[in-house]
DNA sequence: TCTGCAAGTTGACCTGGATCAATGCAAACC
DNA sequence: GGTTTGCATTGATCCAGGTCAACTTGCAGA
């Protein structure tokens, strides 16, 4: 981690009325708690950057805090023996990730962490939270329909992984990511480079390229950069 | 379901000195209740009994209890537009399942269960466990942990379907049942009809068959039935 | 004992998507 | 300006694993 200093922030003597203050505490993480409990939170919590491709933490590693991201982005990936890289999950500003550790024995990161671009986190240590919850159901209930939430979108990968071929996961891709719809047509942004997103499809850079064509071939969609212009949703979903 | 009737038993005035009250009470879910908070819990259990192949449950159907097995096996599976189904996982005597939707809003199974042989189920409603909650953090906590262990499952799940191939899968799961180990050599009990493994691990039975055939001809195992005899343990994962 | 019927095996063949290699192309740098 | 560096596209080829079909085996029921 690189340190730079002018940017590194003493967390516990943020001022209250700042953005940046305002987007933490509306995390649903942290909303439910008082605002004493989140101040004696806030006096635990490190900010730490890092610049793009740097790693936060690799898998295996001993896990003692999970991460809230201020700015940037960070990915969440798998690395085989080979080298192999599939990338879990992108996580950007306003979210947390992590989280799912808090409640682990002997916890460990179940995926590497690495930023893909230049990135601000906040570091809560897991026993600082961990206490809060002790006497908070409230904070508790939250953080177990947020874990459960976790659990079914990665059945649902499993499901795309598994019974979906490259063609029906790229739809799926396409549809969770519609920034605008007319009817039968919408448009999608693309918010990551194309190799981050063939990568979270499970499939190369060169597949995602062909499938996009052939269905820009068909007339199905037009892509413009990392814009795509769906012509017809029923023909981006032939099944369902 | 049919309703056996002669077997189906009154829950809440099952006899507190019986082996199934011994197993269910030492679950992990329950075991941090009070008496009192598990009779509370336990006059609103039913039991159901299914045969095998019936549905418990299909996935999209709306979840308002989970299950704790007394007796049999569940597969939960998911099924394609198209028929293809992929079990994800086979529950069995003395375990609980669907209990992370015990805390989703608008709460949905997000797989499909059927009974893989004749099967005795408790059904536990959602509101009455989670009322329980509320005001039992230790519970709370376990709870928050037993999902955080199905979400970590479910990573490594993705792990081996993205960057290991079926002849790894097929090693990782003969190691995940292995019953007994003398240095490099093991010994693994496949307790589930071929087809069943096959579609835990993605892959046809035909092609289940044929791994297992070019291992057991290259002299890594030996195959008897529902036994596996692994001779060397290295050479059963090239790598790792 | 015969007669399904479902599970498992084996062989022949096919195909979706990976791999390898070449090219384009834009931003970043000297 | 030119050069480097890294992502994206395209084509040619390959292969792991799926599909289809034939055959075997074991067992449940009449």
């Amino acid at each position: 981690m690189i340190e730079l200093s002018d940017k590194v922030i003493d967390f516990s003597r943020m001022e209250k009325d700042t953005p940046q203050y305002e987007t933490i505490r509306g995390h649903y993480l942290f909303s439910g708690l008082t605002e004493g409990e989140f101040d004696s939170l806030a006096a635990e919590v490190s900010v730490e950057s890092f610049e793009k491709g740097e790693i936060l933490f690799h898998r295996g590693d001993a896990a003692d805090a999970f991460f809230f991201i201020e700015s940037g982005q960070v990915e969440l990936s798998l690395i085989s023996h080979d080298g192999q890289k599939k990338i879990v999950e992108v996580i950007a500003h306003g979210r947390t990730f992590a989280e799912a550790i808090i409640f682990m024995a002997e916890a460990r990161f179940p995926v590497s962490a690495e930023a893909l671009s230049d990135s601000v986190v906040y570091r809560i240590p897991n026993n600082a939270y961990r206490n809060l919850l002790q006497d908070n159901s409230n904070a508790c209930m939250r953080l177990l329909s947020d874990v459960c939430y976790h659990l079914h979108q990665r059945v649902r990968e499993i499901e795309l992984l598994t019974i979906q071929n490259a063609r029906s996961r790229l739809a799926s891709y396409l549809i969770d990511h519609i920034v605008d719809v007319d009817d039968d047509e919408a448009t999608v942004r693309l918010d990551l480079p194309r190799h981050v997103v063939a990568s979270r499809l499970s499939i190369t850079p060169e597949t995602l390229s062909r499938l996009l064509r052939t269905m820009s071939d068909d007339g199905i969609l037009t892509v413009d950069d990392r814009l795509v212009f769906v012509h017809s949703l029923a023909r981006l979903r032939p099944y369902d």
